[in-house]
DNA sequence: CAGTGGTCTAGACCACATG
DNA sequence: ATGTGGTCTAGACCACTGT
């Protein structure tokens, strides 16, 4: 038997089994028949329930256990996925225009706060830049990146004035670990300027820490509008 | 052959994988053996390498498709993924004692913003209850909470004196779908008071909707103490 | 067209946790 | 002690897509 007939797969076996959690035929606490029956009632290998409910495990929906069974979990301790869109994204899956615009482009020394951040040695060089994220003429987001030098050598020549420095460094350095931190700050006198609010309201932030091979490669803080909310659901 | 001797199993695999990648030997863009090459590097059937592959591709770090192979993945469109603790095990993680304190517990008929979020019909009964948690004798938390009474009868006579709400309703009733926001807000008198910050000052807040299949059993705020971040590494 | 990953089968042994 | 899920094998056919 084929698995493209009219065969149950894998996919079918995962479709089904959510729609009777979701139905309510069977309730949090459920205790889920065994592979082997379930193999039966879907006229399937034992291998393909497996994987059927093993990624529905994977993905929060049930507790599997040996010789316990499966069963539906009552409080999932489901962990939220967050898609970490691009900015022009999202700013066109709310319905706005995006612009982008360059604030200011520097040669530096890294701070001391960097340089004890990223493990830099002191004064190592950076490109510090500041640019702005709109929607329509709406400011969206506030951005303020550090770019390490030493890591990326071709950043000196870089011009970010039509094209930002997130979408080149996605264009020319690779990355293999991130770092991703939200907080809620205050609104500084700049930040405040760019994004129009009150200075000292309460902003969401994101800070993200980039590395290649551990070597940090760049420093960001977003600093986003007010009424931003970040949002999932499971 | 059984797989519990000296046999690569897929984990391995995956180990080894990821480490060639970290290392550098495979470098973003490199495109990988096939899986077929793999399973006789490994000395395993393809199957095993193609879940290896497979799990790591689902966790972000390889592309793959058919007829143009496996690759390592330059700028990871990952998702961030937050393990979102109960309270408690998030203090007791820091190295804090967890301390629990009830506000207030009251019976209310839902306001009009809490019946419009969770589309109530207007003036539904609903128990509003306010705690506190603590890591020794430091705010960490101050929680906002209402508890639809239609979706938890049982919430009439419930004592939130000693044990959290969070916490009882996990115990008493299974939910099956969250929404969950992040955003910054501003601390009014009485978060602010409880979390001991000036009045104004940003707070990092986090919302919570519950349903049991499509009906609302509860929302959420939580007020996070000043300094609070919320990180994750990919 | 041909090469790659995607999935399924049928069977086996094993690890683990519960009763 | 035993039932349940966890994993592996060996082989097969298929789906997709780049050349």
């Amino acid at each position: 038997m084929t698995q493209n007939t009219e065969t149950t797969s894998y996919k079918d076996i995962k479709r089904t089994v959510l729609r009777r959690i979701r139905s309510g035929e069977w309730q949090p606490d459920t205790l889920l028949p065994n592979e082997q029956d379930l193999a039966v009632e879907f006229s399937c290998t034992r291998t393909t329930v497996n994987r059927a409910l093993r990624e529905l495990a994977d993905e929060g929906f049930l507790e599997r256990r040996r010789k316990a069974g499966t069963r539906v979990l009552s409080a999932p301790h489901r962990q939220a996925r967050f898609t970490i869109p691009l900015v022009r994204d999202e700013v066109e899956a709310l319905g706005g225009t995006y612009r982008y615009a360059l604030v200011s482009q520097q040669f530096l020394p890294a701070p001391e706060w960097l340089s004890a951040r990223l493990a830099l040695q002191t004064g190592q060089a950076a490109m510090h830049v500041r640019c702005m994220h709109y929607s329509g003429n709406t400011p969206f987001q506030f951005e303020d990146r550090w770019i390490v030098v030493d890591s990326v050598p071709q950043v000196k020549d870089a011009d970010f004035s039509a094209l930002g420095p997130n979408d080149w460094l996605v264009q020319t350095v690779p990355f293999t670990n991130v770092e991703l931190t939200f907080l809620a700050s205050r609104a500084d006198a700049s930040a405040a300027g760019f994004l129009d609010l009150p200075e000292g309201e309460p902003v969401f932030t994101a800070e993200r820490i980039t590395w290649l091979q551990d070597k940090p490669v760049t420093f960001a803080k977003m600093y986003f509008a007010a009424g931003y909310r970040m949002t999932t659901q499971f």
